[in-house]
DNA sequence: CGAGTAATTGATACTCCTCAAAATGGGTGG
DNA sequence: CCACCCATTTTGAGGAGTATCAATTACTCG
């Protein structure tokens, strides 16, 4: 546990977890609600670093996590943002692929891997559920390829304002968890580009930017249109 | 069967598959040993097309498939290229997420996706296969990703090399089933640049080019060298 | 051997990264 | 409550690298 760097946080008070649950499968959901140990980590915190052994799953209650890889170069690449409702670290092999940390302070719920795959091995809707979690982590990466692979900076900012919107649901405006510095370590770009490109879409009013952090997509079918 | 453009090749002998199938999980292997249908699909020829049903899984005999998404201003992205022992449209929802297209003459074994369905509910083993498949799936399109996400085309293509070395295990020298326009689709780049990039590499001595299909790695570590 | 495709190479323009500096915002202590 | 400091964000100017446009060369197949 200590390695974990879990925030050894009072028990507070812990919010349902409402948002994106129909998403999941309702069955791995249950089996989090009943057998999983919610923690609050402290934003920053790490919740595992890349090849570590994998002894352990989260959900995302509440907050924001983040993944990433680190390049020789110091370069970093953010592989994927979690939601509450979503699940991390559930398509590590032996060892975790990549490090998580706490984009906010964040709630979550952790399981033994151990403990999830023997219930799996007794419960065959369970073990769908598993595949159905990684076949999502699947489908999610093809997208940030498909991101990744458009030229252009517009094109990639538009794409993760689009995605991010559809996957907060909070109406066309909602709020950026992450830094700039991790939008452009997703995006492949540079704090720069992203900053500038926000700016260029704010001035074509295409968006709103009440803060650094709340975006408001003022014409989301042009933004769509700009994409597929 | 004739909407898949199924070349009706009479069959011929069928090479056996040894390359790769160590790789992946063996009961599926078994299962597809077993229960499929053998067909050869000519160079050019596609095996699906992007939102059809998903019917039919393949698994790769020998030769190359790849799989693409065609942007609205007609730019498209290769999302993988499969060689012989790879399971192709397996990690498919209800409907396919790209079209599968033969870049050579292609031997490939076919199954009703709702029979290998209906073989897994009872198969605990071979459910955990397909679970597996579609991880393994994973973890190449996050390296995908990885790959999009460097700057710098010789960066790009040095890890296509490395990685495209490693998956067909033929000594440093090998032969690539795809054009060049196959590559930059796959690589985020235009034909220009990866030819550009090529020529550069072969110049700098880091690689050997026999003809434009045959490339030769004449300085593995140092290539490895420059990714991570 | 010839036609058509694929691949290579060159010159130019444009985009984004790099280096640099200013501005904004949040938090702490006086 | 205000002043200060630090981190984050924004904005500017210049340069590196790739896309684009254009043309030539190499290759494959009939």
């Amino acid at each position: 546990m200590a390695t974990y760097n879990l925030a050894t946080a009072p028990r507070t008070v812990i919010e349902p977890l409402r948002a994106r649950s129909a998403d999941q499968p309702c069955c791995l959901c249950d089996t989090f609600d009943e057998d999983a140990t919610t923690h609050i980590i402290a934003a920053g915190r790490e919740l595992f670093r890349q090849s570590e052994p994998s002894y352990k799953v989260f959900r995302v209650r509440a907050g924001a996590v983040a993944t990433y890889r680190l390049f020789s170069d110091g370069r970093r690449q953010v592989m994927s943002f979690y939601l509450p409702g979503d699940f991390v670290g559930m398509e590590a092999g032996v060892e975790y692929g990549a490090t998580a940390v706490a984009l906010t302070q964040a709630t979550v719920d952790v399981m033994r891997r151990s403990e999830l795959s023997d219930l799996a091995s007794s419960d065959p809707r369970l073990s769908r559920a598993l595949w159905q979690v990684s076949l999502r982590a699947f489908h999610r990466s093809e997208e940030h390829a498909l991101v990744l692979a458009r030229h252009g900076a517009v094109e990639r900012v538009v794409a993760f304002l689009v995605d991010f919107a559809a996957r907060t649901r909070a109406g066309s405006a909602f709020e950026l968890p992450m830094t700039r510095q991790d939008l452009a370590d997703y995006l492949g770009l540079t704090i720069h580009t992203v900053s500038r490109t926000l700016s260029q879409l704010e001035a074509s009013g295409l968006i709103e930017a009440r803060s650094s952090r709340v975006v408001r997509l003022l014409q989301p079918e042009s933004l769509e249109g700009m994409l597929q």
